[in-house]
RNA sequence: GGAGGAAUGGCCGAGUGGUCGAAGGCAGCGGUCUUGAAAACCGCAGUGGUCGAAAGGCCACCGGGGGUUCGAAUCCCUCUUCCUCCGCCA
């Protein structure tokens, strides 16, 4: 949501920039819609006026004992005239508002201009892709092959692009999990929150998930509630209508959870494996901060979410997105791509935004200045990583010609296992 | 799931139909006094919208939504949250 009188006051500056993300602005329409708005605004404000000082007429009559029932039908008309002229107005409130939580949010001006990906471009790069001595195979063959990946089975219990993991599959999912909490909490100062899979509209609604993109999201029936597509929106929700001491940012959250996504649309894409789900575990990034320090807190953030695959010696590069590549709520996106030797590809794990006043806005987090003001403060988050999209690049990685794969050194502890083999626990 | 109680400004807390945007206290800000500070005293102080060049008007907001009324913080309905009790449950 965009801040209303810098909207106004810099119209056709913004239309321009948004027509570098590819979003079209009707100008015209804006400014109709906001001129009607104000228009039934100030009229009934004005008839509300008149009622008020009627009523207190009244009010002062009756005590003088002066008959007042002609006043009083008076002022109901005006009354009657009132609603009438708020139902009016709450259509085009309605409208209005619709329209503004419809306009992304604007690219910050550091972002490469472009039309679409292939405008991107690498800011850098970390490790080489691994020479094989053999073809190496992808993890939608070597997984099956390991009895550690069931896919059959899934789409049985629930549909495809759902996956069961299996033996040390499932103790390697969980051995990330943990892993990725551990080293950001205790080395990367972020606080770890477990929050609810669910949330209601207003919290998607607050981080710019709706209205525009409820096709996306998987929806609880007969409730207000919906799956969780990213923690992004529980953690970046805590704080929705509430205004923040100063001196308690930057606040740095991390939350594992399950996320939920339609993937409508798709079709077709990614469809082999397990690098597009209905449902994936992913360890989240979240912070809070002053307007001044988002840019510095997102290159922080890029690269606490980088020291994992530091840790986990898997080869990837960092992307600034172009403008028509970015997310709707997002001013500026680093993607974090890691190198699949089964698909002979960097593939995004993380995606790491600076969102600005953007979802502040939305959801009302404000913070305290120092004078006293309250102002919104920036978020932003990324992702500290998608973690099935790192089991496949750690069985990809470090599979070897016999079909095992050796776990990297930092997860030993955590797998317990120096290798993994196939043992057949499901047949 | 059932029965009761509660929700007022940053906090506490008055207020059950008519200048209530809301008493009072605390905290905050400015000032007087003081070498300085404290105390005391005086004053200023909410958010959003809208009109205006500005000064300043006006409107809305007493958990959310709806209703009754000339007029609602006050009455009615409903939802949410919290508390107490019963039931159930991990």
């Amino acid at each position: 949501m965009h801040d209303l009188a810098y909207f106004r006051a810099n119209l056709e500056a913004i239309r321009e920039r948004l027509a570098t993300r590819g979003f079209v602005l009707d100008v015209d329409r804006f400014v109709e819609l906001d001129r009607r708005r104000r228009a039934a605004v100030t009229e009934t404000e004005q008839l509300r006026a008149r009622r008020k000082v009627e009523s207190a007429e009244i009010a002062r009559l009756r005590q003088a004992a002066v008959d007042t029932e002609e006043r009083q039908r008076q002022v109901r008309q005006i009354g009657e005239r009132i609603a009438q002229l708020e139902e009016n107005l709450r259509e085009l409130e309605d409208a209005f508002r619709e329209m503004l939580a419809g306009i992304p949010n604007l690219p910050h001006e550091s972002v490469p201009v472009g039309p679409d990906e292939t405008a991107n471009v690498e800011v850098r790069r970390f490790g080489e892709p691994r020479q094989f001595d053999f073809a190496p195979r992808a993890h939608w063959d070597l997984g099956p092959a390991l009895g550690i990946l069931d896919l059959e089975r899934a789409a049985k219990i629930a549909r495809t692009r759902f996956a069961v993991y299996v033996g040390l599959g499932a103790r390697l999912e969980r051995a990330l999990i943990n892993f990725m909490l551990d080293v950001h909490t205790r080395e990367h100062g972020y606080t770890e929150v477990l929050p609810p899979f669910l949330t209601n509209s207003d919290a998607l609604f607050g981080t710019g998930q709706l209205p525009k993109f409820a096709q996306d999201l998987f929806r609880i029936q007969d409730y207000d509630l919906w799956l969780i597509p990213t923690a992004e929106v529980p953690v970046t929700n805590l704080f929705r209508e509430e205004t923040l001491e100063a001196d308690r940012l930057p606040i740095k959250l991390c939350a594992y959870s399950p996320c939920f996504r339609s993937e409508a649309g798709s079709y077709g894409k990614d469809v082999r494996g397990i690098i597009r789900q209905h449902q994936f575990q992913k360890v989240e990034l979240v912070k809070f901060c002053r307007p001044e320090t988002s840019y510095e807190e997102l290159e922080g953030l890029t690269r606490d979410a980088e020291q994992i695959l530091r840790k986990l010696g898997l080869p990837y590069r960092v992307v600034a997105l172009s403008t028509g590549d970015l997310g709707f709520a997002s001013a500026k996106t680093y993607d974090i791509e890691v190198w699949m030797p089964g698909q002979g590809a960097y593939k995004e794990i993380s995606s790491c935004s600076n969102f600005e006043a953007f979802q502040a806005r939305r959801a009302g987090i404000r913070y305290r200045t120092a004078k006293g003001k309250s102002e919104y403060v920036h978020t932003l988050n990324g992702s500290g990583l998608a973690v099935g999209r790192t089991w496949v690049a750690i069985v990809e990685n470090y599979q070897q010609a016999d079909g095992s794969v050796v776990v990297p050194q930092a997860l030993v502890p955590y797998v317990g296992a120096e290798r993994i083999t196939p043992r057949g626990e499901i047949a």
